[in-house]
DNA sequence: ACGCGTGTTACTGT
DNA sequence: GACAGTAACACGCG
């Protein structure tokens, strides 16, 4: 459920619980979706000391001090779970007895999942500096709508449905439009958009709560909800929905043919 | 009760 | 090839 706001503060707290502590034990559930043999991750990740929990796009990673990385992804239903000595939660893909305590990673659909040495994805980082708008305009130049292409994780990583939403409205670009016909000026409003909606959200969450690991916290959101109607400043919030995803938009955003 | 909802991949259609 | 759209994955929630 959760997007990179989310991700970011999770990473953050399960690098304060985790970090320095040694992975004694791990174990796979639910092999659905996970590609490693579980004896390959034991021989690799076991014994060692996890140095830090990080983020990047959708992914979660757990660098360890062997050099061993663990990259997790939550999908869509993945959560995380902390427990003392058993894990008692349903539909848990897999487990990591750390020292001082254990994580569970479940997902009823079974498609959350860890990779041992993830690839390193083409897409850049939604927070990096590398994002600027140079790389921007490049990824523009075609004739995709926007929408699709801040979503697609080989040009920019960690924009999911909802935030993507929030975004284009922030930068006051309709998502139907078309990037190769985007503005200079909306093109540097995007930029700014992608790191003030994302760095807020961030915030937001952190403050209301501090410590969470799991789920996602969206009551702040602007636009992409159902609980209003207009946006901030009176518009109308309009819904097109395809395929089960919504885009919620409103016609203070503008349209590029 | 039943519609919704976030991500990714694989596939079809234009 | 470029791009759009849809199903599948199979549950809890209100």
């Amino acid at each position: 459920m959760p997007e990179l706001p989310d991700l970011q503060v999770f990473s953050k707290n399960l690098n304060s619980i985790f970090a320095g502590k040694k992975l004694l034990k791990i174990k796979i559930l639910n092999t659905k979706k996970i590609k490693d043999k579980p004896e390959d991750l034991s021989k690799n990740l076991e014994g060692n000391i996890l140095t830090s929990v990080s983020r990047t796009g959708k992914e979660l990673r757990f660098l360890f001090a062997n050099g061993a990385l663990l990259g997790m992804h939550l999908m869509l239903h993945g959560n995380l779970y902390l427990f003392e000595k058993d894990n008692e939660n349903k539909f848990t893909v897999a487990e990591l007895y750390f020292e001082n305590k254990g994580l569970a990673l479940t997902d009823w659909q079974g498609l959350a999942n860890i990779t041992l040495h993830p690839e390193e994805k083409k897409g850049i980082d939604a927070l990096s500096n590398q994002l600027n708008y140079d790389y921007l305009k490049r990824a523009l130049q075609c004739k995709a709508k926007v929408k699709n292409v801040i979503t697609n994780q080989d040009v920019i990583r960690g924009i999911g449905n909802a935030y993507a939403d929030e975004i284009l409205w922030e930068a006051r670009i309709s998502p139907f439009s078309i990037c190769s016909a985007i503005s200079e000026n909306k093109i540097h409003a995007l930029e700014k958009a992608i790191k003030t909606v994302l760095k807020n959200a961030e915030k937001q969450i952190l403050k209301k709560h501090p410590d969470i690991i799991t789920g996602e916290i969206r009551d702040f959101l602007k636009i992409h909800t159902k609980e209003k109607d207009v946006s901030p400043d009176g518009a109308v919030i309009k819904a097109d929905k395809k395929g089960g995803r919504i885009t919620y938009y409103t016609d203070e955003q503008e349209l590029f043919l």
